[in-house]
DNA sequence: TTATAAAAAGATACCATTGTCCTTTTATAA
DNA sequence: TTATAAAAGGACAATGGTATCTTTTTATAA
């Protein structure tokens, strides 16, 4: 399971690249409240994600966040590392102090093709690709009922 | 990921079970030893276990924990269950309030799968089938490099 | 040029998981 | 029957992830 700050990381620039393609530059205050994060750790991610340069931010009036070039094609992958690392996708699912191949756990047949799948969907999947079911009408941001 | 409670919960029980086989009955010393888990935390996860009879436990001189009528066919989704919840198994991968098939987040088709591939190793394993794997040199238990 | 709006930064608080320690209960062996 | 060995239980401490608050910096609009 991810990280609270790796998910809201990952929802909070879905949000960004929708509202981008909008021509808005959302800050910090609509960030929280549409990914339903609190406001001040919302920030706090954010911070992680534009010193990392995984998004750029504009600070005065008129400022927030927004991708340079429209470029939002960085994978989940990418992202999780700056949020909370890799071991997510090499630790142990038996909790031995390293998975191995050649010495393995009882678990790490099945496990390792599970943890593998998932490293799959985080290297494969992009803030693009996420961004872009959301706006076909497959999946949704959020559970907030809009009421406009 | 399992949490630490999970994880020497299990690492525990499989090494009970090595033991039964050779007709011995481990304390909870040789058991932390054994699992490289904190003796003092070992023994309130084993509580757990005991209280919810996953395994048994007998007080006094040549007491420890052991499986009744050699009763070790709990599957790893049993023994997670009172360790830790169902939440690992039930949780939106995007980190939505609630996982849904008919309102889904971006990520539910892939992470679902997953998820599920996962519940499925933790409801065919269980205790014994993992110890199977030790007896037959398939698998290790721990990374201690044994002097004997 | 000043007031305002926004992100950045730093300090601190909260909380669940993890981990430790000490006392009590219970069973066995001597 | 007493000493001993072991699990059970209760209270507490440490840690890390989560969350909050306040101040500082920076950019823009008026
Ligand atoms: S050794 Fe345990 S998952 Fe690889
Ligand atoms: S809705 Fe997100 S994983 Fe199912």
């Amino acid at each position: 399971m991810l990280s609270k700050t790796s998910e809201y990381a990952i929802r909070a620039l879905v949000f960004i690249q929708l509202q981008q393609i909008q021509n808005k530059r959302p800050g910090v205050i609509e960030i929280a409240k549409e990914i339903e994060a609190p406001e001040a750790f919302t920030a706090k991610v954010l911070q992680i994600l534009t010193r990392n340069h995984l998004v750029q931010s504009m600070k005065g009036r008129g400022g927030g966040f927004f991708f340079k070039d429209n470029k939002c094609e960085l994978t989940l992958f990418d992202v999780i590392q700056h949020t909370e690392g890799d071991l997510i996708f090499k630790k142990c699912g038996f909790g031995l102090t390293q998975c191995s191949d050649e010495n393995p756990c009882p678990l790490h047949d099945k496990y390792d093709a599970i943890r593998d799948g998932f490293l799959q969907i985080a290297k494969a999947e992009t803030i693009c690709s996420l961004s872009q079911k959301i706006i076909s009408g497959k999946a949704v941001l959020n559970r907030l009922v809009t009421m406009n």
